[in-house]
DNA sequence: ATCTAAAGCGCG
DNA sequence: AAAGCGCGCTTTAGAT
């Protein structure tokens, strides 16, 4: 195999060879292209690897040069790589950044890239663990999932015509930051589903135990929940009634003389009724069951590992969103079972009102960023005397970014704009953008999706002359409802970019902290070893955990502390990098803990 | 029999 | 209280 020369900026694109079955080995061959940015692209090279050798050969140019990696789509080549032990530093996802290109209004010359659909395609997670009784069903499902090409000419093809559109954009460095991240939260997603969540089993049986009452046999209902429904079919004086069917339940909750208009918890709070009571903590109990029970534990948990599925990209703001396992949503209740291996520690960090900083840094609102400097924001502005509580700050602060205009949140909202006029003009601005149809754009430039077809035939209904008042109503309800999602846009899009621009810097620094040695394995491997982790993650710290504004590293005892530094680390530089020296601070609750807090 | 919509609730 | 943004998942009920 010849080794391509090594330059500072080298992209190396990777790409199925056109004859897939070379070998005999279906879907394994791979080619890579070598390519030099320097000037005009020049194709230095391509080389053709057999089935076994893009991992050596990828870890050989990464201890070299470091290139950056282009992609197809990371879930495609992440997982034979880190599962051969090898971990790449940086890379370009093409359909990741496709999707951010196709739309974003500050590329002038996107026409290419709109017009290369097949790149505009699912993101399709990695297999689980390939086990063979599944392989068919896999296999079957992600056939029926539209793909971006793998193979290397679509690859350089796309590749070119990204390179084209970044370069006519309007602000192409902020741009070409926005897809790095974006590309690094791929690569994280990749690596944390490789590496899971160390997940107690045992905790997580006796939280339900405690909640539910052991585990049933079959699907029967675990007995302290027959209890309770018991307890609610008593006050009800109704033996007969169904607590599973919304229908049923608003029946029996009448006949009861029970007078409300849906079986929502809160609505049900207003109640009082000695059904009420049992009630809520029925449905408390079966929403526990059915979304996080005894199934989502053998279904997700394995050899004390979660690996949810997260999707990089997957909201229009720029958020991940999950497809399957529920990353997003694991309650607090079930927090303790995030436990660390033996030796190894659990370090959590969250932003403290993350969105309301990326609005003030976006924005330069001075005032709005001092009073979040060093505290709780909220509690600032009860300093500041802007507001009484912090309750009150809270109600106003989201109702500034949420758009609300009604109740206590639409009293609140204009003490904001007294005190905050950047802050507050700049969503105002986004809201009446998107209420006249137009798009606005994040702060690194990723554009909101223009309102659908139905969305501008209401407008036009509207405005023809004869139309009703229904007509009326409906349109401008429409146009509310754009305003306030591109008033929402701007500040969680750009709040979204500070989190990846803070995880692609976490990441890198805690691939530079030091490995430690394996432990020793005593007598029956420990389910949940550190090994369950790979051979990448099993002796470094390691990202396990990532919810919007959230993380969660695993890390050796040891190294706990560097772990925290690192995490803090790239806060600070991530704020750096996004809004330069901008007088707003992004503070940080950490802990280290072996367990993760119920909160 | 299989798909979709809506309700409801979990997360930020 | 719900409101005002973005999601995923499970269940039931209704449509095909």
């Amino acid at each position: 195999m010849t080794t391509p020369p090594a330059g500072s900026h080298e992209w190396c694109v990777i790409g199925r060879t056109p004859d897939d079955s070379l070998g005999g080995v279906r879907g394994m061959g791979s080619m890579l292209a070598v390519v030099d940015l320097d000037g005009d692209r020049v194709r230095i090279g391509s080389h053709r690897l057999g089935a076994d050798e893009l991992p050596d050969f990828v870890r050989e140019r990464e201890s070299q040069g470091r290139p950056r990696w282009v992609f197809s789509d990371a879930p495609n080549w992440c997982p034979a790589l880190l599962s051969a032990g090898v971990r790449i530093e940086r890379c370009h996802d093409l359909r990741l950044s496709h999707a951010i290109l196709m739309r974003s209004e500050s590329v002038r010359d996107g026409g290419a890239v709109a017009a290369a659909e097949e790149w505009d395609a699912d993101p399709v997670s990695a297999p689980a663990a390939p086990e063979a009784e599944a392989l068919f069903d896999v296999t079957e499902r992600r056939s029926r999932i539209k793909q971006v090409p793998h193979d290397i000419d679509s690859a350089l093809a796309e590749f070119d015509r990204q390179s084209a559109a970044l370069a006519s954009a309007a602000d192409p460095g902020r741009l070409r930051l926005l897809l790095a991240a974006e590309s690094a939260g791929g690569l994280v997603a990749a690596e944390m589903q490789a590496a899971g969540v160390p997940w107690d089993v045992e905790e997580h049986d006796r939280i339900l135990a405690e909640e539910l009452g052991p585990r049933p046999a079959g699907d029967a209902k675990p007995e302290k929940m027959l209890a309770v429904a018991e307890q609610v079919r008593t006050a009800l004086d109704d033996p007969r009634a169904n607590l599973d069917s919304h229908v049923k339940l608003l029946h029996s909750l009448h006949a009861a003389g029970i007078n409300v208009a849906s079986t929502s918890k809160w609505e049900l709070q207003e109640s009082e009724h000695p059904a009420i009571a049992p009630l809520l903590e029925y449905k408390k109990q079966a929403r526990l069951l059915s979304a996080n029970g005894w199934a989502w534990l053998d279904e997700w948990v394995d050899e004390g590992r979660y690996r949810p599925v997260y999707v990089p990209g997957g909201v229009v703001t720029g958020r991940w969103a999950a497809s399957g396992g529920g990353a997003l949503q694991i309650p607090r209740q079930l927090r303790p079972a995030l436990r660390a291996d033996p030796g190894w520690r659990l370090v959590s960090a969250d932003v403290a009102q993350l969105e309301p900083r990326a609005l003030a840094a976006m924005a330069g609102d001075r005032a709005m960023a001092e009073a979040g400097r060093g505290r709780d924001l909220y509690s600032g502005l009860v300093d500041e005397g802007i507001v009484a509580t912090r309750q009150e700050a809270k109600i106003a602060v989201l109702g500034a970014m949420y758009g609300s205009t009604t109740g206590d949140s639409g009293r609140l909202v204009p003490r904001l704009r007294a005190s905050f006029p950047a802050a507050m003009s700049l969503v105002d601005s986004a809201a009446e953008v998107g209420s006249n149809g137009g798009v606005v754009s994040t702060w690194l430039g990723r554009t909101s999706p223009v309102p659908g077809e139905g969305w501008s035939r209401v407008q036009r209904a509207a405005n023809r002359f004869d139309a009703t008042s229904a007509d009326e109503n409906r349109a401008r309800r429409a146009a509310g409802d754009q305003g306030r999602f591109t008033r929402n846009f701007v500040v969680q899009g750009t709040a979204a970019e500070w989190a990846l621009a803070w995880l692609a810097d976490l990441r890198l620094r805690l691939a530079r902290l030091p490995a430690v040695d394996l432990p020793t394995v005593e007598g029956e491997p420990g389910t949940t070893s550190a090994t369950a982790s790979g051979p990448v993650f099993s002796r470094q710290a390691h990202l396990v955990f990532f919810l919007h504004d959230e993380v969660i590293v695993h890390s050796p005892a040891q190294h706990a502390e560097a772990a925290a530094a690192a995490i803090r680390e790239a806060a600070a530089s991530a704020g750096k990098l996004l809004f330069g020296n901008a007088p707003v601070d992004f503070p940080l609750e950490l802990t280290i803990s072996e367990r993760a807090e119920k909160d």
